[in-house]
DNA sequence: GAAGTCAGTGAACATGCGTACACTCAGATT
DNA sequence: AATCTGAGTGTACGCATGTTCACTGACTTC
């Protein structure tokens, strides 16, 4: 029983750490996490200012949890689009899409993450540096085995990775700043985005040749 | 005489804001313009806070002044690179030159830049966009005319002049990151930026054809 | 040389901040 | 049933902030 019944006290503290960070996302949606209080986010957590330390050290704590979380959520994406058929019909498309859908769902989180890449204190900015250099080799595994790029240096590779994470990173923006259920602008934001991709893969395979 | 000795009032003043626009650029490159305070601005200008409303109205007015000290020294650079003969003779070795020591030169104003414009103020954050858009669009011009591309659609053109603007900004900010002194580094980036540039023309090639 | 202008001063204010501390009282442990 | 634990409370503090106001005095204008 120690185990079983001791678990409400836990569920409730888990309860309020999500609702900080719930928090933190909806009031940075605005002026950037940078510049949100403590306070701030415990008044909207329905919390009062010294209970935010019973789950975080510092506001810098609450940026790492949160970067952790925005990561975890954009990689359980990935891993579900690729079991996606049509991922393989027509990989660019598909990986349009997949982009503008996922973000809109989870916009507060990519919303996080490209701001405070840049504008974040130092220690958030470096954790979402690594996280996005991890990714940016990650994609290089996979764009190795790719014909036309399977006989190029790492070099080469990690490169063109690079250049294909950035766009994601640039697409990604544009669809967090984009005003809400505008079809066109989306439409507009996918076409962007399948005709650079069409374009570096056209590069690909003249690379070097 | 009424206008030639009218000057050095003016010229202390102008002198004051500029070491206001000084101290907000020096200020913001360790945690963002956007979280410094106007009382932190004034005293690093040697100034009393109350002198600060007799050049700003506000600090949103000063980031505004800051973005466009910022692009018209971004312009100004570009059409000084445009006058380098070597510019016409390997143009992406040249872009890749001009682009690495233009930053480190005003290594401020692009980290200004480059942070402000998804961390900022939603006013200085719409200027910054603005600038980039206009940008995109007089690329886009230059792009036009080059062989390959003469006859593509105003569209592609348009997209491959914002997937230029982006690599470029993309490229900038690595170059603010950068440790001072630290030339391996910095080959490595103008190397990564060539790289990137000489693959997507390598796309232009053959750009539905 | 008198009068006026206005960049910069200095004191004062209300407000919001991060954090320390002693507390309560539901829920877990014994 | 008695005890303990620790998530959340409430008060209090010193400090930095943005903005106000009346001021000074060098430089410009007349």
């Amino acid at each position: 029983m120690t185990e079983l019944v001791g678990e409400s006290r836990q569920v409730q503290k888990e309860r309020t750490r999500q609702a900080i960070m719930d928090a933190a996302l909806a009031l940075g949606q605005q002026h950037g996490f940078a510049q949100v209080s403590l306070r701030q986010v415990a008044r909207h957590a329905g919390v009062v200012p010294t209970a935010f330390y019973r789950h975080f050290e510092s506001m810098d704590e609450l940026g790492l949890a949160l970067v952790e979380q925005s990561f975890s959520t954009l990689r359980r994406m990935i891993r579900e689009a690729q079991r996606d058929p049509q991922m393989f019909e027509n990989i660019i498309d598909a990986a349009a899409e997949v982009l503008v859908e996922s973000v809109k769902v989870s916009k507060a989180h990519f919303a996080f993450v490209s701001r405070e890449r840049v504008g974040g204190s130092p220690i958030v900015r470096r954790a979402i540096r690594h996280e996005l250099d991890l990714f940016v080799s990650e994609l290089a595994v996979v764009l190795a085995r790719l014909p036309n790029i399977e006989s190029w240096s790492t070099d080469d590779v990690q490169m063109v990775s690079r250049l294909f994470v950035r766009n994601m990173v640039s697409n990604a923006e544009e669809v967090v700043e984009m005003p809400d259920h505008r079809a066109d602008l989306e439409e507009r934001i996918k076409e962007g985005a399948r005709r650079q991709m069409r374009l570096i893969v056209l590069g690909f395979e003249r690379w070097k040749s």
